[in-house]
DNA sequence: CTGGATGCAAATCCTTTGCACGAGG
DNA sequence: CCTCGTGCAAAGGATTTGCATCCAG
């Protein structure tokens, strides 16, 4: 992967496209936030560049706390309005992990989640992996698999593997 | 389906191997409480029984509600405290649905469940529909999917019907 | 200016826990 | 009997809500 031009082509896809998206992506919520007639705050700024700057999930409680630092007077409950209103705009989805905390972050980013029972640790995989099944429930069912929605539980690599650490 | 001879064989399916399903299964519970040196009491006899009729999946509190309808005095922790001893004994699995409480059935039942997102029913499937799924997730990360577990978010079919009653 | 947005605290929902008592083996 | 299981109440985490105040448009 990397290697002669291709750790350059690395590079600079993380600084331009990277940075590009990551500052148009807060001025697009931003837009999108004034283009449904509500108001731009100093709250709702921040955590747009919380979840901009996130390479994950984030649950509510880490979005809390990485606002704070930055803007301290900002309380959960704000984050919550905040993240609910962002929801309904599709700035955002939520997903439910197997236990605990739901996370968020940025609807452009669709992917599914697998979380490893036994250790905790989640891994974000393609959508595409749901593509049969996607097909296969509506087909069956009629159902229409929110593919952004998905967590599945299960046991992960390191969790299987006999010798290694078990909580990898 | 319901038709000549097949409507019977349903019928008897249903009386003959449903019942003795049940009440083999409560035998059945009760058991492996023993044998694993636990103590079989009032509260857990009633738990089993609950459990064992339930044609769906129960939430925690429709347990203790159902319990309490029989046993009165019988108080949620308990129904808790059991549910946890029941699911470590594996006679039963839990699954988090798209939101709110957790919901418990009889480990027997093996099934993946879909959640509409705009009715908030859920629907059991077979879960054969996650055989590929599953065999895909394990060669490409060694992940191995509960499928006891899964649970999807989505649309049902009446809520994506453009006509009909959006809450059926 | 005016209403939507916020901070604070309290309420809610779901679940767990501490403790003394009661009942199962 | 002796321990495990239970009831009660209180704590716990995650999320929502009521209300007075404040600030964006």
């Amino acid at each position: 992967m990397v290697r002669d031009y291709g750790f350059w082509f690395v590079v600079c896809t993380v600084l331009v496209f990277g940075m590009a998206v990551r500052e148009s992506s807060i001025e697009d919520i931003l837009s999108r936030i004034r283009h449904a007639s509500k108001r731009v705050t100093v709250a709702k700024r921040t955590v747009a560049q919380v979840l901009a700057e996130a390479t994950g999930h984030l649950s509510a409680d880490a979005i809390t706390v990485a606002v704070q630092e930055r803007e301290p007077d900002v309380s959960p409950s704000t984050i919550y309005r905040i993240l609910e209103e962002f929801e309904e705009l599709g700035i955002i989805v939520h997903a439910h992990l197997g236990q605990g905390a739901a996370v968020f972050h940025l609807a452009g980013t669709v992917h599914g989640h697998l979380t490893c029972e036994i250790c905790k640790q989640t891994f974000e995989i393609p959508s595409t992996h749901f593509d049969d099944l996607s097909h296969d429930l509506l087909e069956s069912y009629g159902f229409e698999l929110d593919r952004h929605h998905v967590a599945l539980s299960g046991t992960c690599a390191q969790c299987r593997a006999p010798g290694s650490t078990p909580h990898g």
